[in-house]
DNA sequence: GTTAACCATATATTTTAAATATGGAAATGG
DNA sequence: CCATTTCCATATTTAAAATATATGGTTAAC
């Protein structure tokens, strides 16, 4: 059996008539006879009742009918699906958030405006850090990544640059420096440190690390954060003092106060990272769409 | 497209290789690449991505799967169906009932057996009366019903009796007749009987009359009856007497007794009646058992 | 009783799928 | 590193299958 004997088939029982439904297939009316004369024959029963004026459907025909019908509204189904899929208006993306890079607004006005733009694509979000989700886009568990660049051994994953975010001091509300309107990074030689362990996010580690050797000193370590968004916690409760991306300053707390930089700021990038290999078409929009917000997008034609 | 492509596509999917899988579907591997390609032109996308070990599903590929998987299921489906069909294992037959056929045995057991025989097939019952049933027949209504012959105008439709049942007294309780073991009809002559009107059953009622008069009387009519089955309350009533069909006499109430009849007896058969023209397999077999049912049935080879 | 409608059959032709032969690219294995 | 193997693609031939043409038979219609 193939769809060409369900589309005559379905033709003659609209027509009632083998005539007719040739000329409206396109093609004489032995043929239509003899592609019937088979289907009739494979399943094993006649589907139509020769009349000498018309034909018309057996029970089994009847029954055929509504089947056949069925078969290629669903094989129409599966073409405009297929072709969803291919470009790209179809299909699953699952996106890794690295630590707190859920805070920055840049970040999430990519994920609105991608749903806006392809509504069809399945968004599965997950959060974790730097170090887990380049683990992630390895073994392919995961498709793209916001992640905070430089990440470690790329080799195979691409990193695209959509943040220049900077830094912020974050300290108790009753530190004496936490009314300052803005600070120089050395102010703080003396204090003790509350940071994420280096492995979760190596590239924001030794942006902080220099930054600090920038400024003339090594920081005094205290307890480490499981993860940065922890931090903001932790400076409450009493640990000490950190510094953050500029984002987290959303999380705000009675007891914590972010301040400015005024030099060396700090860098807390945020680049979306995905396979080299990737073939999603999905996924290519979703890069291409990153693309378009980078930071100092140069002007050259593409 | 064909059927054939989706065959070829899910082969190659399976084996993730375009020659095992041509191997498997009994062709040489060009052919099978020459289809495939058919089949990727058609969608517009490619479905697989050719290394050099072996192919794998592009996304388009992977939805496509599940889709042609699917489509092949419900053709199978849709075979297997019609086939029941032809077979008479599925389908519909809407059946009659008329007045009182549904109290007598025999009707409700070749109803049950049929059931068990044919679980498939939907039976659809309607109670109404042999001339409305008559009615239904012809138009198409109906495909079959339980009636009480001789039918008039029998033209285009089949009769085959299936009960040769007779008839009994029924009167009051009160009625001094009423303990008797059995009576001959001509004890009634002075009695008022309940009778149905003649349009909805004329055979039955002609046999009613003839038997009257054969006894040597005719009968004084008091109220008519809408129906059959309503003259035992009207019985009860004390609107008269009637005679009704051996199987009416389930009926059991308190007010009403029945009689059986010495002479001369009054016969109610029930026969079923179909189109002569009518090509439901599942309807001819209900016919069949039906026969196999029939009273004194001549042990004739068919 | 002749004609018209309509499907089936027989045969010819064209289209299409399948087979054969071969090439090229990439991994594998001495 | 070169020879070999694996595996799909392409070109061409062959076989199969669908379609076209011609025609016949049956039944209703005029």
């Amino acid at each position: 059996m193939e769809l060409r004997h369900l589309r005559y088939f379905i033709a003659i029982a609209e027509e009632q008539n083998f005539t007719r439904a040739a000329e409206r297939l396109g093609i004489q009316q032995p043929p239509l006879s003899q592609q019937i004369r088979q289907l009739e024959q494979e399943l094993g029963t006649p589907l139509f009742r020769r009349l000498t004026r018309k034909v018309e459907l057996t029970e089994a025909g009847a029954s055929f009918l509504s089947d056949a019908r069925a078969i290629l509204e669903q094989v129409e189904r599966a073409k405009n699906s297929v072709q969803r899929f291919s470009r790209g208006e179809a299909g699953r993306i699952r996106i890794g958030f690295a630590g707190a890079t859920y805070f920055q607004p840049e970040v999430t006005a990519l994920i609105r405006d991608y749903r806006a733009h392809y509504p069809g694509v399945q968004l599965l979000p997950e959060q974790s850090n730097t170090a887990l989700l380049v683990e992630g886009l390895r073994s392919g568990e995961i498709d793209v990544a916001f992640v905070r660049p430089p990440i470690g051994g790329a080799d195979g994953l691409n990193t695209q640059l959509l943040v220049e975010e900077d830094m912020l001091v974050a300290l108790p509300a009753a530190h004496r420096l936490s009314r300052q309107a803005a600070l120089p990074l050395s102010a703080l030689a003396e204090e003790t440190f509350i940071l994420f362990p280096r492995a979760i996010s190596p590239g924001l580690y030794d942006n902080l690390i220099s930054a600090f050797h920038q400024a003339g000193f090594s920081p005094r370590l205290g307890q480490e954060a499981p993860q940065i968004a922890s931090i903001v916690p932790m400076i409450d409760a009493g640990f000490g003092i950190s510094l953050v991306p500029r984002s987290v300053s959303q999380i705000r707390t009675e007891g914590v106060r972010y301040v400015p930089i005024t030099a060396p700021v700090p860098a807390a990038p945020i680049g979306i990272a995905y396979r080299q290999d990737q073939h999603s078409v999905a996924l290519a929009h979703f890069v291409a769409l990153a693309r378009e917000k980078r930071p100092h997008a140069p002007a050259r034609p593409e």
